[in-house]
DNA sequence: CTCGTTGCAAAGGATTTGCACAAGT
DNA sequence: ACTTGTGCAAATCCTTTGCAACGAG
């Protein structure tokens, strides 16, 4: 059975944090909720939404405050990373898996079923024991339309 | 029918830069011939193997030429490029593809069989049209060594 | 009250860019 | 000669760090 995942239902912030004598703060939840919001976002994009957020409830927390929480909430299972293209990493809730299709060409995100990798998922733990982390993944190619117009240009 | 590869046999550097009214310059035969050589190749390392062959036959390029001259390669289509972890893409040759299978634990990188996600590209392309490019793939997760390792503390 | 946290500002590292000069055709 | 490519240095972009003030337990 595939979906090995680290989260149970709907993993408390707080009792993480506890658990590992670290504290719950306002960042803190900011900054999960935002990833969980914003879709594909990077740091950046995470800090410029808490950054909008922030007028109607205190003030936005500092981007490497930013920073350091989505490292945080990465140790503690709660979102994941993955490379995207060339500058900035994307992060999304650790919650319902899905993979990241990238297009090099016009740099659309889409997202596919996490089901469609099981199958080398499977091969890579029996021929390597290795276990594939199926949230960081990010495969890239080239979408219908770009492949459509390099097929009409040159 | 997979593979679908742009180049044909051994995909002469000259020819391809003469086709685009470009030039062929000691500089770039020197990138190319050292991504092929290094396997899995960071900007930086390119640049530190060629200061270091440097001794023997002229000057290394500059920092500047080597990114240059990797983007152009890649759009040539002689070499690719894929993000492994945080910092650094790793370049590699065109030829021979191959996945790039990378722990997150140990950093470890593996090779694995292109054929391992034929499955999956066909179902990218009967469902979106998009054609995986699987060259650039990086696939994450963990490595045995690290598995028993996690298992064994906490 | 006692640490973990945060904000700020400065430090760093990795790429990119502008330009004048050198090199390929 | 004409145009592209390169070296150099400065400019950017993305992230990380040091430190004093702040806030959660």
């Amino acid at each position: 059975m595939p979906h090995p995942h680290p989260s149970e239902d709907a993993p408390p912030l707080a009792e993480r944090l506890r658990a590992r004598g670290l504290r719950l703060t306002t960042q803190r939840q900011r900054v999960l909720a935002a990833v969980a919001a914003l879709e594909h976002a990077t740091p950046e994009a995470i800090a410029t939404r808490l950054r909008e957020e922030a007028g109607s409830a205190g003030a936005a927390p500092d981007t490497s405050t930013v920073y350091r929480n989505l490292e945080l909430l990465e140790r503690l299972g709660l979102v994941w990373h993955t490379h995207l293209g060339k500058g900035a990493p994307v992060y999304h809730a650790a919650e319902h898996p899905h993979l990241h299709v990238v297009c090099a060409g016009c740099g659309e995100i889409s997202s596919a079923d996490p089901a469609l990798l099981d199958g080398a998922a499977e091969r890579l733990a029996a021929d390597l024991g290795f276990q594939l982390d199926v949230g960081h993944v990010a495969l890239s190619g080239t979408c219908r339309a770009c492949r459509e117009r390099a097929g009409t240009e040159s």
